[in-house]
DNA sequence: GTCTATACGGCGATAGAC
DNA sequence: GTCTATCGCCGTATAGAC
């Protein structure tokens, strides 16, 4: 199946953004060269250049891979039945990275952070990396009622997550991420 | 005053860190290069080097300027009277620099979590940056007689701090801020 | 589509005159 | 202590054979 050129080519370009991403996570995007993410991916460097006409795309790519990455998560929380659920799986999902958050940080919220820091052009759109998800948050607390305060405890939520994530990063402890991720739910719960 | 070559040598030090310490807020510690910092401060090339034998060192002296900065304002806060008022004092500090919070994020975080994204030897005591204000913070919860609590309430303080910071600049918006911290100071006053 | 070889520029770092 | 000139490497990007 499959022998075609374009779904080839389709797999490597995945292999070379899944190695950027990585990179990107583990050293940030700055460091990580065009030689570092073909040797992670195992494409010779020269083939590099036949899917991303420059390094800007990659970093481009590496965007727009975690931006689906809450698509995703966003679709499959849909499938549960109430808005509390939805939250609390939200919550769940950055709690579960949480050893990789006390060595790297949240991977949305660091990477925004990185990128925004970039010539406008670049940077464009990083923001939505925490604003997106946010703004979803303010969806679901509306199902639940609070009408006129559904932003601010979007905004609540979101603060409450990427602030423990950075104090997780910072005191390189993730129970600090699994413990206000639980006061979090409790809080969820109890609205 | 002051003609002998020490002072003058500390002088360009000093204007080299600074230099050193904007660049870094503004673009990033990895994306500043020494012809960057020479141009901004107004002090040749070759001569850097006369100041900081590498480029690793110049990246200890922005991490240590802005742990500094802490001590210095722990030194002013310490005048006044009472916990409560030194933890305002804290927040309004952080609050008194939303406008390039909102544009870079806040100088300490970021910068946190770009170092501990660097090699070990680099990256070592980055995560003071954050832990050590939070253990002053506890301090000062202990002094309000939260003694258990203490380093909860601590972590609860820098986690809204930083976690409003990081909302503040994905959302480019130093109004949001300025709220979490009228908030967080109106907390600290019931408690 | 794939990969090797290489051009080109920029950056960290050094030499050495003053 | 100060500064110019320059070296060598590495990173992005391209040329061109296969």
């Amino acid at each position: 199946m499959a022998k075609d050129g374009k779904t080839a080519a389709r797999g490597k370009r995945e292999r070379l953004v899944s190695a950027a991403v990585a990179l990107a996570y583990r050293q940030g995007f700055a460091r990580t060269t065009l030689a570092d993410i073909a040797a992670e991916s195992g494409v010779p460097l020269g083939n590099v250049y036949y899917y991303f006409k420059t390094r800007e795309d990659i970093g481009a790519a590496v965007l727009d891979y975690r931006k689906d990455q809450f698509a995703q998560a966003r679709e499959r929380f849909a499938a549960l039945p109430s808005p509390k659920e939805r939250l609390k799986a939200f919550v769940d999902m950055t709690v579960g990275n949480a050893d990789n958050v006390a060595q790297k940080g949240c991977p949305m919220g660091t990477l925004c952070a990185e990128l925004l820091k970039m010539p406008d052009a670049f940077a464009e759109g990083a923001g939505a990396l925490l604003t997106v998800p946010m703004a979803w948050m303010a969806e679901q607390f509306v199902e639940l009622g609070y009408d006129s305060e559904a932003s601010d405890l979007a905004l609540k939520l979101q603060t409450g997550l990427q602030g423990a994530s950075m104090m997780t990063l910072s005191a390189r402890d993730p129970a600090l991420l699994v413990r206000e991720g639980e006061r979090l739910k409790g809080w969820i719960e109890g609205l």
